[in-house]
DNA sequence: ATGAAAGCGCTAACAT
DNA sequence: ATGTTAGCGCTTTCAT
């Protein structure tokens, strides 16, 4: 009857770690088998058979008995730990693919350890650090590591990883992404061939987003289009950057349905602003000012004009994230370690084919 | 899907093990030290002098050794693990209270283990076995489990836990937060006192938010007013309920400057809704309907016309919840166990005032 | 199908 | 300021 002890002195509350001390042996010892028949219990309750099995269940309602994964991911050196690095938080972009990548893991038992990565370089190393000190089973980058030091280091240790939301041209091990460059590019390509001639770009600094911008202006540029005005904020993207970069934009530039002027924005959230800004004004879009936005979060289809943008599928990339990471954990060889999700252009009202 | 059997479906091995098997020891024995050195130095640096540190570090950078810090949570019994439980990752209204827990509990060397509570029941239980069983140190649910089960389980454990986001009656041990009950009736008097008289009720079913409606409506009831549009959804909030549900008030109600109709919303996203819908229409916002959120998300200020909403600040929430925990994890007594946080209500140009 | 022994890598507790 | 001893709670491995 140690167990009954044990359960006594779980009473008293006044001890901050007086954690539950019914141990895998107190419940092997009530049900009257071994420390090793209760585990196999916890982990593959088939092979635990009949009245043992019964009896192992009922020792363990019985004391309350909550299993200690840290002990056991000790001994097997598999913590069934997946750790997810977010750039931010608060970034809805992510939010998907995040969120598919939390529910698959549950579901194959796996859970979430997050990291927050910002946007300073110095911070990196010391997360991983953080990170690889809790000896995840995989790690998923949402975003990528921007150090070459935190990259080698990854692949030293050895953890699969998976990388999303971009192409790199030396992935660490696996990837799920598309180009940056090709969506700048299209976007250039796109609003060239509806006959747009005179644009502007409001960007966040986040480095995706500058590439698709560069890209985009690259674009712009070969066809002899040079004098585009550029709005680079530092921070997240909000609706009133949006709004700020509209009439930023138009305190140099003048518009109307002669010269429609476009705005190629890097997330929807500041082309919604920019849509906001222009209800405000009066502004006819897409006569007057068209708008282009990217990612086709949940709201573009339903602003006001709805918003053309480049959509990208957020839930795919974070499912075939963890499909991957989880396959390489089964063990299985042979595996994808590179997909391209791609993107579309998604043409809606905030753009217009121009007449000639 | 049951979980149990899922883990027990894994392929056991994953042989995917290559992980670096420098231990402290071995870092030890290069150093010319005791491991119990090692580990000082690398819990408590200041507590190792001189030419030993210097030993130490140089045998950690040689050996690119990385602390395995489950091992020492076995050994301590702290985890350094504070798990976070959300009810959806896509919520916005969180995000700035979870920005803030991570970046707090992160400044005092803690890590968020991410725990997703979805809205059902069923799942609850199963979540909370599978934290308790990280050890956490603490733990903050941003929301609030449901069943009474979870709770007495949650307490009987002994792990502090923050309680975020509402006010309850019976909170299982810490608590920071507003009432959703005061927060509806003061959305009714507040509209009432501007002359409001015909309202409209768009809300999805999370459960505070439900307590907000209902609250609201209650209100409403005692000043003789029961003929209120009701329209409640399942699922999350998007800028898509928000124009299907004004389109649906429509079919049903008349509206115009001689009686405006108040579409008072649980959300701000699905205010930002109606006031997109309303301007498609041609709706005059406030004129001819006026538009009531909550939240004061980050672009409540900036939409057109601005939102007029209720103030929660969730980065407060967050700050506070994480306060909180860490000091009783710190050991420190006397701390606050229950933080009222309270709401504001924002005026913006979404409502107005009626002349008689 | 079940059991016994050993030890994963670290740190608490007690020396020195 | 540093070292020694023991053991956290589980699972691997081998035996029956």
């Amino acid at each position: 009857m140690d167990i009954g002890t044990n359960m006594a002195d779980l009473s008293p509350p006044a001890g901050n770690k007086n954690r539950s001390s019914v141990t895998l042996s107190d419940v092997a010892r009530l049900a009257g088998v071994a420390p090793m028949t209760v585990s196999r219990y916890l982990n593959s309750p088939q092979t635990v058979k009949g009245a043992t099995r019964d009896k192992v269940q009922r020792a363990i309602e019985q004391t309350g008995y909550v299993h200690n994964r840290l002990a056991g991911a000790l001994r097997s050196n598999r913590t069934r730990l997946v750790a997810v690095v977010l750039p931010m938080v608060t970034n809805p972009l992510f939010s998907d693919t995040f969120q598919a990548i939390s529910t698959r893991l549950a579901a194959s038992g796996y859970q979430v350890l997050l990291g927050v990565s910002g946007h300073q370089r110095e911070q990196e190393e010391e997360l991983l650090e953080v990170i690889l000190s809790r000896r995840p089973d995989g790690i998923i980058l949402t975003g990528t590591l921007h150090t070459p030091g935190c990259r080698n280091r990854l692949r030293a240790s050895g953890v699969p990883v998976v990388e999303t939301w971009d192409l790199s041209p030396e992935p660490i091990d696996m990837l799920v992404g598309f180009s940056h460059e090709e969506a700048g590019r299209e976007v250039a390509r796109k609003l060239l061939a509806q006959g747009y001639r005179r644009f502007a770009l409001l960007a966040v600094d986040d480095p995706r987003g500058l590439r698709r911008a560069d890209s985009f202006l690259k674009a712009l540029n070969e066809q002899g289009i040079t004098d585009v005005s550029r709005h680079v904020t530092p921070g997240a993207p909000t609706l009133a950057l949006g709004r700020e970069g509209l009439s930023s934009v138009l305190e140099r530039s003048m518009t109307g349905p002669a010269q429609p002027l476009a705005i190629v924005c890097t997330s929807d959230t500041i082309a919604h602003g920019v849509l906001t800004e222009a209800a405000a004004r009066g502004l006819q879009v897409p006569y007057e000012l068209a708008v282009m936005g990217f990612g086709d979060m949940n709201f573009a289809a339903h602003t006001f004009p709805a918003l053309s943008t480049v959509k990208v599928d957020g839930t795919l990339i974070g499912d075939r994230a963890a499909h991957m990471l989880l396959q390489r954990l089964r063990g299985e060889e042979g595996g994808e370690r590179l997909q391209d999700v791609g993107f579309t252009l998604v043409e809606r009202d905030s753009t217009a084919t121009l007449r000639r």
